[in-house]
DNA sequence: GTTTGTAAGTAACCATAATCACAGATAATA
DNA sequence: TATTATCTGTGATTATGGTTACTTACAAAC
């Protein structure tokens, strides 16, 4: 990290001596956008903090099917990587850079030693795995009680506030991340353009409505 | 909690002190099945620990449709009554009674109080924590990639688990869990008890396949 | 034993979305 | 400019599961 301060405002709240610890120990990594940070099955062997970027979290079935359950963006941390890092678990899931990211990733022995030293990593780390159950309960609800056209608004809608009123995303991006097929997003997507919700693009959308 | 013993072999690995003070400032309540120990928009004031019996955490909608999440059985404790309980924020799921409970609930302040001083209340509530987190993952992988006939045997599968071979529901019951019709579930398990998985009696169903 | 309530079985039909099969559109590259 | 690759649009067909509408089965209450 190179902006210092920046880092502060995005992780507030936390003990002066962690803030030292974080730059001293941890290892700021910058991702180019498509690389896989975590994958299904694989051992963890350290904790990701996100300092600029966006990752996307979602499952993968046997057959390659893919399901998107949340992302995460600056300031936000994997509660997977933790969890797993914490008992040396493997992931079930699988992270990808959506865009270039910059990480902070900090080793194992830390998160442990942390926990007992500094209150506010303490908290952090609570903070951290509320949010994502929360997500998930968020996504269980989408799928559980909603229909495709319903589960995609609230989909692109998500997309809209974290990248803007201009998304770029193709249609097959999209229904893979539904696990839904490319013919059905057109679809339904070519019915909220005609309603006056979006308009489409090749490659990208924009949301127009509100 | 009238035996002691038991407790610590509930709950094992936590400190001396501790044990002490959950059985000090821990209200142990006895509740009948059919009981809902959290609504959805409840606010929560206090965590539970399940010493006995088996309780079910579920989702609503505005509709009043349900889906099963997860079972919590002796030993575990619910993961959103932690993480409410920590920020006083409110519950999105519901927790119902599924047969007679015993629970230790514990009041808001001595969740914090507690994960200073003890390193092992700690691990336990990351544990909890972690555990509940899998849950999610794996629902949201049985909803999202597979059919109903695949999801009715995980669902079923998981019930013998908690209550032996002979399960005691009727099919409105495992319908409403999975957010489908009667109808649906009575074709399906006609199929498996005609495949010789099940035997389909009144109010309940026998497992007899492996 | 008859009534009543609840559970389960089943056929017919319908709605949603997945799949198949193209056709056109747009952008990159030769 | 022609060629190719990728993306989007759309009709037709199919599969899954939800809905409607009964019927049958069982068991408790009268």
């Amino acid at each position: 990290m190179n902006d210092q301060k920046q880092f502060y405002e995005l992780f507030p709240n936390l003990e002066e001596g962690l803030y030292e610890e974080l730059m001293k120990y941890g290892d700021v990594k910058e991702i180019p956008a498509g690389t896989a940070l975590l994958k299904a099955g694989q051992t963890i062997r350290s904790t990701m903090l996100v300092l600029d970027g966006i990752v996307k979290l979602y499952q993968e079935d046997d057959e390659g099917n893919e399901f998107f359950m949340y992302n995460l963006q600056q300031g936000q941390a994997c509660a997977v990587s933790m969890i797993c890092t914490y008992q040396q678990e493997k992931s079930q899931v699988t992270a990808k850079a959506v865009t270039d990211v910059v990480l902070l990733t900090i080793p194992l022995e830390y998160m442990d030693k942390w926990l007992s030293k500094y209150k506010s990593w303490h908290y952090f780390v609570i903070k951290t795995y509320r949010s994502r159950y929360e997500e998930l309960l968020k996504t269980i609800n989408e799928i559980a009680f909603k229909n495709m056209d319903e589960r995609l608004e609230f989909y692109l809608k998500k997309q809209v506030k974290q990248f803007g009123k201009h998304v770029k995303l193709t249609h097959q991006e999209i229904a893979t991340d539904l696990n839904s097929s490319r013919e059905v997003i057109s679809r339904l997507m070519k019915k909220m353009e005609r309603n006056g919700w979006i308009i489409i693009n090749r490659n990208s959308f924009e949301w127009i409505k509100d």
